[in-house]
DNA sequence: AATGAATGAGTTTTCATTCAT
DNA sequence: AATGAATGAAAACTCATTCAT
């Protein structure tokens, strides 16, 4: 029932809250629940977090500052459109392999409104918007059409997190083995897709203007 | 604060619910706040859905029997990959815009662990699934690749369903009007985007298997 | 699940009441229940019997009503001691085994206090102690060692009562058939006992007086 | 309203539910109402006894666990009838005398199903039933007989539990005063009549055997 | 740093009863 | 006579948080 014990308190509370959030979304995880899980005593929220909400916040704080850095380290120079496309969609893949529940919470918490945290979501969310978008768009956009590649990347990041997001219900109707060598089918069949879809759109984009 | 009460409690009680449940999610929504909003007394959540959960059953029914029937009605003739891929992308966007909310609960709701719900999300994912994947498949994938039909159309239904999530961080950043033309420029870019992507994915199949 | 419906609806909720009440006790079993193992609407409740607690009246006096009518029937001429004491004991058996469960509910709910059913049931009690301590006199106490008698006589009817409250305990441990035979059996066990008893404290009355 | 607050929260509860439970019994009583007599917390109630069902569980295991101890008192070595008689009824009065409302509310809540409480209940009641026939038995019945040693200690018990449930019923027909010295006529009562009536059966055994 | 007992407002659900039909 | 929707109070329980130790 305790978890292992060789990590500090404080991460220990991360770690079983992150899990708890993600199985049953934060509203539905009571804080005794998480300490019971980090084998913690039930005071060390509010001495660590604050209380709840606080360890929402850090969850939230973790998720962008691990996610957004992914993308300073792509440094597309004179690569081929695939080989540019796949900078984008394989750092997120392996970054939500690597961190599914941390993504699956902050995702599944985006659109709730809780109060204290409101500023937070917003601001890092915005950031992460401009991100994207900025690399989708040297992927043979328009400049101009930076709102087309805001939709594009959301879309983007929504199709690889779905298929997290619907892995139970994937493997109840396909038989799949989730191991390295589906995420790089994975990885080829969202690079593709995205790829010729965007040059699909950059070609055809004098008909549909907005 | 109270609702319109021309109608009946039953259905004050689950507009209410669709409403709140899709600003703050089903754990953080109390039964108190629900019949507060629908204006009806306290015991006819237990009289009509047997409590709150069964006002979640209600809700996930409710969409998906309203959502697979747009499928339905979806007959591919002898027309152009361009109308067929827009004969599976416009429902769903009309349909999500007309019923936002409801689908933004079944939606935000998925991945979460309602014991008693579990069965019926996992029975009417699964046929979304199928459905979804079905449509997809018309437009010149190899019947064979069903696996891969799957994981586009459900990066196809989240892409989609991403626009209206994030709609407050989109507002946040850029200046969009959610008007009819919004809607139709959405429907021509995501039509765009996954036919060509879709086309991409068949023509170059032969290189990439699973 | 709906009863028999051949009887009169108030009828069809007094044994359902009986019936639970027995099982759960007055103050578990809710109306609701009742109706539902009745198979009557609600209202009936107040219709008939005025609310919960005038069931539990109405089970009270028909339980008294029933029982010391037993005690009328007695008639002890010139019998044996040990004919006369059958004559007590085997109608309080008879008409326990016959009603066992009206029985026990008004026996339970002797010391419970139900402010509208206090006064009813402390003047059916009164009476009943009165009678039962009548007939124990006649066996060869003191008649002025009234109070004597009402203890043997209660104690006498609790000890028939803790037979059948016992039974489920009873069956547990030891092989029993409750067939004629067992209360045939059971009536000589009481009579034989009690009858000695109260011998033993006629004869033995000088020393201890009280 | 308050309780003495110097005892220990957890024994304020207790004693408070045995003194409400004994006056209305165990459903027709609320945790707010305990609560409000003990003058704690009502959170304490879930967290020293998980519940009211746990206070009841915890009442019926303080009952036994005294009462039980009684019997292993008891050693009755060369001595005359009555005083082994007397070493059998004299505790069970003595030690009812001091915990009526335990015993009562113990009593009371036998036949009743809890399902929660079934199990202790009944493992409780048959080792208390091996106990009293056991004692019963060394008064002359015969050894193969177990069953009616079972049946006559259970209405010993049940005869002296009797004086106490029906105290209000007497009080109103006759002038009693419960004082030592009634307790003293009580147990010379009690025993000639038990061992007059077991002398009885032991002796004219040979007529009615089952 | 860490404990766990204690708090009071909060939760959902069920209660017996009523009333318009 | 009978229905069942509707009521408001009360039920048991859980919540996140605090505080003396």
């Amino acid at each position: 029932m305790a978890a292992k014990n060789h990590k500090e308190p404080k991460q220990r509370i991360l770690d079983a809250a992150i899990n708890l959030f993600a199985q049953k979304g934060f509203a539905a995880v009571g804080v005794r629940e998480i300490v019971k899980t980090a084998d913690v005593n039930i005071a060390m929220i509010s001495y660590y977090f604050d209380g709840k909400v606080g360890i929402m916040k850090a969850v939230i704080k973790e998720f962008f500052d691990q996610f957004l850095e992914i993308f300073s380290e792509i440094n597309e120079k004179n690569k081929s459109p695939e080989e540019n496309m796949r900078l984008i969609t394989r750092p997120i893949i392996n970054f939500i392999r690597s961190n599914t529940k941390l993504a699956m919470v902050t995702y599944n918490e985006l659109p709730l409104d809780i109060p204290e945290i409101t500023e937070l979501k917003a601001e890092r969310t915005s950031f992460f918007l401009k991100k994207v978008s900025s690399r989708i768009l040297g992927l043979g956009l328009d400049p101009k059409d930076a709102f087309r590649t805001a939709v594009i990347g959301t879309s983007l990041f929504s199709a690889i997190m779905m298929q997290f997001r619907f892995r139970p219900v994937i493997e109840r109707v396909y038989k799949v083995k989730y191991d390295d060598a589906y995420y790089k089918w994975l990885e080829d069949t969202i690079t593709t897709l995205f790829l010729n879809g965007i040059q699909g759109i950059a070609t055809g984009k004098k008909k549909r203007v907005r």
